[in-house]
DNA sequence: ATCGTTGACTGCATTCAATGTATTAATACA
DNA sequence: TGTATTAATACATTGAATGCAGTCAACGAT
């Protein structure tokens, strides 16, 4: 997959961002560290920041870009099956991706930390999630368009995404163990398409 | 009720910041907009804004806050009553409330237009509606703590405020009138809790 | 009626995220 | 080797939000 030297070092230059942030954030918290601080200590100017990212709390989702075309990619290819079922696959599909990619890694959990002081992180984060959920709908409202409505298929998969995201930043903020955060996120998919009907 | 001279002028003050920020996004969008401007019409300091409201966006939700409250209060009074329907009726507490407080006055609307080109304002409304979700959460699950763990209560009003949220937002933005938002509302909470279960 | 207190409001300075512009320097490519 | 990209930089600016000191009108008690 094409090296190319120039590539390479804009990968480094956005790695090491990430781990400066992460490692600051850590130490003094969200509203404790300024992008220039960050920027300092990955050794680039603040400019660079902003050209790889696109604000403050980018940085810390930089790995969450793959996780809802996973779910998309799911609806397009399952299209046929039963909608509720596809929709849970989907689910079931990103779930597994956060559980590799943010669960085990403490990611997640430092994200729900960080948020709890940091009104504006937490208010980008629900951006997120938002921006997800419109994406899934759309897709899935276009994938099933004798069963969905906009509206429906937007209430479907909001009552989802409401439902886990809630329960995953409780039962994170509660300090329950990867596994057990895992469970409660499927609990909560249940809890919305029962797995026999 | 205290009248209060003091009292009425600083009222006085906040419904002109109100009113003219109000006045200022439609014309020229929430973005197109700085807290300079809308202070000046309305005829005080940038520093007394602030002093007002805590945010640029908290001006639109100056109304917002009994809301919840409405809510809670549902779930305090009846409580022992079937959980799952008590917080149906605190739901439709609440959508009775947007109806003649923010619906039929078109702010609603305005906010929602609003957001969908300004996504720092978008962020805001979400993180609103995830802290009055944590709130009911809670006090539910202190309501009926031998049904509901907090995890479980998180998943349950995440969901139905995700539905509700989510339908909302679509049907406003589809240009429906206020009855047909009102109704995507209503059905948004039925799909999460069926009124025959 | 007067005086001390409270509190709404102001002006000014500052921090910090985010953006625009122009420039430098290293990579890529012919 | 020479030319075109493009990542990264330096510098300047906007705008939200906060801190602080000071003014003046409203209030309450004597």
């Amino acid at each position: 997959m094409e090296a190319g030297l120039r590539e390479r070092k804009k990968r480094r230059t956005r790695q090491a961002l990430v781990e400066a942030a992460v490692r600051l954030f850590e130490e003094k918290g969200y509203d404790g560290v300024t992008v220039a601080e960050i920027a300092a200590a990955a050794e680039v100017s603040t400019r660079t920041f902003f050209l790889h990212f696109q604000t403050k709390d980018d940085v810390l989702f930089a790995n969450a870009a793959p996780r809802i075309d996973l779910g998309l990619q799911v609806i397009a290819e399952r299209a046929g099956e039963p909608m509720r079922e596809v929709l849970g696959r989907a689910m079931e599909a990103m779930i597994g991706h956060v559980w590799d990619g943010d669960l085990t890694s403490g990611l997640a959990a430092l994200r729900v930390r960080l948020a709890a002081g940091a009104p504006a992180l937490q208010a980008g984060m629900l951006q997120r999630f938002f921006t997800a959920q419109t994406e899934l709908s759309g897709a899935l409202c276009r994938a099933y368009p004798d069963e969905l409505d906009e509206v429906g298929a937007a209430a479907l998969v909001g009552a989802l995404i409401g439902a886990v995201v809630a329960a995953t930043a409780t039962s994170i903020g509660r300090g329950d163990s990867p596994d057990q955060v895992r469970d409660a996120m499927r609990r909560a998919a249940e809890l919305v398409l029962p797995p026999g009907g």
